[in-house]
DNA sequence: TACAATTCAATCGCATACAACTTGATAGGA
DNA sequence: TCCTATCAAGTTGTATGCGATTGAATTGTA
C-alpha cells in the first residue's frame, strides 16, 4: 500500500469539490453574461431578492463572505442601480444594503437561470437532494472550525 | 407557491457547493501555512507528488486550470525549488513541469494534512464516498457543456 | 461615568481564476 | 513546399477571496 495514498488528487474529498465548484461557477458565465452580472453579484442579488434590505454583516453571513469581498462588489452593484447603501442612523457601524425597483425586476430576467442550469447539471432530484445535504453537512464542521479559532 | 422559489439560495445546488469549497480551502489554510503552500500550490504538487514530470496542458487538465493560473504559480514553486520547468525540446511549444528532490521531500510533510482534515470534516466514509461521486458526476456534466461550447 | 474591549465596514496586500489576446511553433492540406 | 489552421504557453485586465489592519462607533464594566 502506497504510504501517500492520502496525498492522491484522486482519494481527495476537497479537490473535487474544488473543482466541482469552479467548474459550475464557470458554467454559469454565459448564463450571467446576459444579465450583466458575475457570480458573486448574482448570489448577492439573490440573498436581497429574499430579504429586500440586510445590512454587510448580514449579508456576509448568508453568502460566507467577508467585508473586503463585499464592500467593493456592492459597491459595484449600487454604480448599477440594481442596490442602495445607505450607513444606519441607529448605529453608525452598520451600512445598510436595500434593494431598488430596478434590482426587483432583475429577477425576472434571473428566472431563465436556474431552469438553464438545471438542464446543464444532469442530477436525479434524489441525488441532488443529497449532494446538497452532505454539502450542509461540510459547511457545518467548518463552521465549527471557525467558531473554535474565532471570528468571521 | 412563490414565482421565484428556484431563485432561493436555499434551493440551490450551486450555492452550497460554491460555500462549502470556499470553506474548505479556507480551513485548509492554517496547515498549508506551515507548508508554506497555499491550497492551489498544494493540488499542483500533489499532482506533482504523483506524476512526477507533466506539461503545463497536462496539469491544466488534472487540475481544471489554465495557463493564466498556472504559470505564475508554477514560477513561485519553481523559486521555492520544488520544481523546474523547461521548455521541450521535441516541441517548443511545450513546458516541462518537473518535480525536484527537495519537492519529493516535502510530500512527507504534507502526510499530516489529509490526516487533520479528515478529523476536520466528519463525515461518515460512506457519506464521503457518496459526496465524492456526486461531484464527480457533477465534473462530468460541466465538461460535456464546456466540450460543447468548445476550448478550455 | 471614564475607559477598555468589541464590533462593523473599509482598506490594503497577496494569490488566485479566467476570458481574451499574443507569440512562437507545429501540423495538415493544396 | 508553401500556407493556413491549430496549438501551447505566456500576458493582460478584471473580479474575486481573504487575512490583517485601521478607524469610528458602541458596549460592558469597574
Amino acid at each position: 500500500m502506497d504510504p501517500y495514498a492520502t496525498l492522491r488528487l484522486s482519494n481527495q474529498l476537497c479537490f473535487p469539490l474544488y473543482a466541482a465548484s469552479k467548474e459550475v461557477v464557470r458554467a454559469y458565465k454565459p448564463l450571467l453574461d446576459k444579465l450583466d452580472l458575475t457570480y458573486t453579484q448574482y448570489i448577492t442579488m439573490m440573498a436581497m431578492w429574499e430579504h429586500k434590505e440586510l445590512n454587510v454583516k448580514e449579508l456576509g453571513d448568508i453568502l460566507y463572505l467577508d467585508s473586503g469581498t463585499l464592500t467593493p462588489l456592492l459597491k459595484k452593484l449600487e454604480s448599477k442601480g440594481y442596490l442602495v447603501r445607505k450607513r444606519s442612523s441607529d448605529d453608525e457601524r452598520v451600512v445598510m444594503v436595500t434593494i431598488t425597483d430596478k434590482g426587483m425586476q432583475l429577477q425576472d430576467k434571473a428566472l431563465s437561470v436556474p431552469r438553464a442550469m438545471a438542464s446543464c447539471i444532469q442530477l436525479h432530484p434524489d441525488e441532488a437532494r443529497t449532494l446538497v445535504r452532505l454539502l450542509h453537512r461540510v459547511l457545518a464542521c467548518t463552521e465549527e472550525t471557525q467558531l473554535s479559532v474565532g471570528s468571521r
